[in-house]
DNA sequence: CTGAAAGCGCTTACAG
DNA sequence: CTGAAAGCGCTTACAG
């Protein structure tokens, strides 16, 4: 490739010159400046990222941490962060989280350690207090985004409000049976976002002065939500409405309501939350949290912090209660 | 952070010697190794990316470019790269490819050229020809996957046997209507996945002397399927079969199939390409095509190309028929 | 086996 | 406004 010095003799200028005319730091004469840029362009020069992350100590980079199994969410939010980061020039170094600790070790102490990041986004990611201070340790700015570590998330939708806003929904319709499928226990303390919607639960038919019809918990997956509803489903004294804490739990629980012969909404009404993809071919009644937005939020928060002139996202996400056919009056 | 230079003061050698027996390159005594592997962790070393690539011209990094709209596909096969990079320190950096003309340009004439990568995999893209010069030109290994253009496609399922072997499983059952629902221009010359699944499509029917029940073009999303399904529903003389070129259309046509009051399979069999997550639950009889092993193989023929000691795939991809309740003979 | 030195390709005070 | 020089933090011939 071509380096900086090929640019300066060719715009017959110092690589110092050529160097300030292309960053666009540092005073210099109209005529240099469109030489060199000229000369530049013609060559297809582009600046080598090592040499100027050395020199400079910025990357131009984003780490973005996941766990590559919620497909849907990250694939979302991927997006929204390539969308604010590509027009500033920002690249996106992935790491990826799985549950195996030796992969884990080293990617807290070695790979997220080599300086190849200005920032790091952290996404739905479960993390241990010992890797919470890992990532702290790093002195970047670390943008959580869904994260169960309330101390990292700099991003989140209120998960109490969320959890209140479906359960009322059904109580609205007259639902006087309502089970809850997540991933909380139902006594935990912990700030994670399953805990959170099911305190929202919780309340909300506290103050209906409604009794739970049931909590099962499940991984956030559609085999998840299917294997939860069939145990609700098959109790004696079984729920008129299910709201799943996710709407991969509510595709689940559809398909299980289907198999035992219950029809959606006239036997069972369904809500979840997300607003995925899917959700309008299931006529899914959901909580939307626009992930491709939070995405994009995480990205300008993460450009703020990095001195970026960008304006920070405020740290409160929107969601919206968005109604389709899976929720009716209770027959 | 640390510096190697920090490393070398406590273990009481020099940096080169530090960097020799961290890296492991060249021969030094079994004891100075281990002084400077010691105070390398006990100070949290981590050799910095930016200065060992300046110095290598290596980066340990493996560029991965995707439209990120392909979700369920790509989440699988990146999850299967980053399974066969992590365990040898690989990063992935990764280039979003949307359908705006500056971004792409920018991605393609800046991006891509900083450095930042020992080489490209890419997925499933298509790409213009001169995007396809540039790529090259970048002088690093590209490894093709999925990919419509044929010279970059380093690993490739055999799509033409892909179709043939849906079309025949349909002809087998009984079945002599049979519809395609693909991407393909039917009379399309070129190579491109979609065509050459059609061309598989024609082809078992022609050994057959079956003729072909119709083809509806759609963009591979459940939506695409759904329209497509219900134009091909509504002729006359409708289909029995269908052969759907990737899941997400197959459930389209499930979806849609439903709405017109057909039962699948008794009034209309299904088949999809993929082994979609999904396709359990819709029952869906399909192609496998293993996308997580895909993404391990392009992993392992990009480490292969830029020197690591990995065995080089084959490039032909396998491919397997799963039978679920989606298809049955016509009745 | 080990060290001093040059070099990777930029950027940025420091002079002028 | 522009250039010479030092430095970012490694690695690797080259000597010894």
């Amino acid at each position: 490739m071509t380096s900086l010095e090929e640019v300066a003799r060719r715009a017959e200028v110092s690589a110092a010159t050529a160097s300030r005319a292309l960053s666009g730091r540092g005073r210099l004469s109209d005529a240099t400046r469109a030489r060199v840029q000229r000369a530049a362009a013609d060559l297809g020069y582009v600046a080598s990222a090592a040499a100027s992350s050395l020199a400079t100590g910025r990357t131009r980079s984003i780490g973005v941490l996941v766990p590559l199994v919620d497909q849907w969410f990250f694939a979302q939010v991927l997006d929204g962060i390539a969308t604010r980061l590509a027009p500033l020039g920002y690249d996106i170094t992935l790491y990826n989280a799985t549950d195996d600790p030796a992969q884990r070790r080293h990617l807290f102490r070695t790979s997220l350690r080599r300086g190849r990041v200005d920032a790091v986004i952290v996404l739905s990611l479960a993390m241990s207090a010992e890797e919470t201070d890992e990532l702290r340790a790093l002195g970047l700015p670390i943008i959580g985004l869904g994260t169960p570590i309330l101390e990292l998330a700099t991003l989140r939708v209120d998960d109490v409000a969320v959890g209140r806003a479906a359960t009322e929904h059904l109580l609205g319709l007259g639902h006087r049976r309502i089970a809850h499928i997540g991933h909380a226990y139902p006594r935990d303390a912990g700030g994670d976002i399953p805990t959170l919607r099911h305190r929202g639960f919780v309340a909300a038919l506290a103050d209906a002065g409604v009794e739970s019809a049931g909590f099962a918990r499940a991984d956030f997956t559609i085999e998840g939500g299917h294997r939860a509803a069939h145990e609700l489903l098959s109790r004696s004294e079984r729920p008129t409405a299910i709201f799943a804490a996710s709407d991969e739990l509510a595709f689940g629980a559809v398909f299980a309501a289907r198999e035992l012969g219950q029809e959606v909404p006239r036997d069972l009404s369904v809500i979840g939350v997300d607003g995925h993809d899917l959700s309008g071919f299931f006529a899914l009644t959901t909580i939307e949290q626009f992930p491709h937005a939070q995405g994009m939020a995480a990205a300008d928060a993460a450009l703020a912090a990095v001195g970026e002139d960008v304006t920070a996202p405020a740290p409160a996400l929107p969601f919206e209660l968005v109604v389709r056919a899976s929720t009716a009056p209770p027959t």
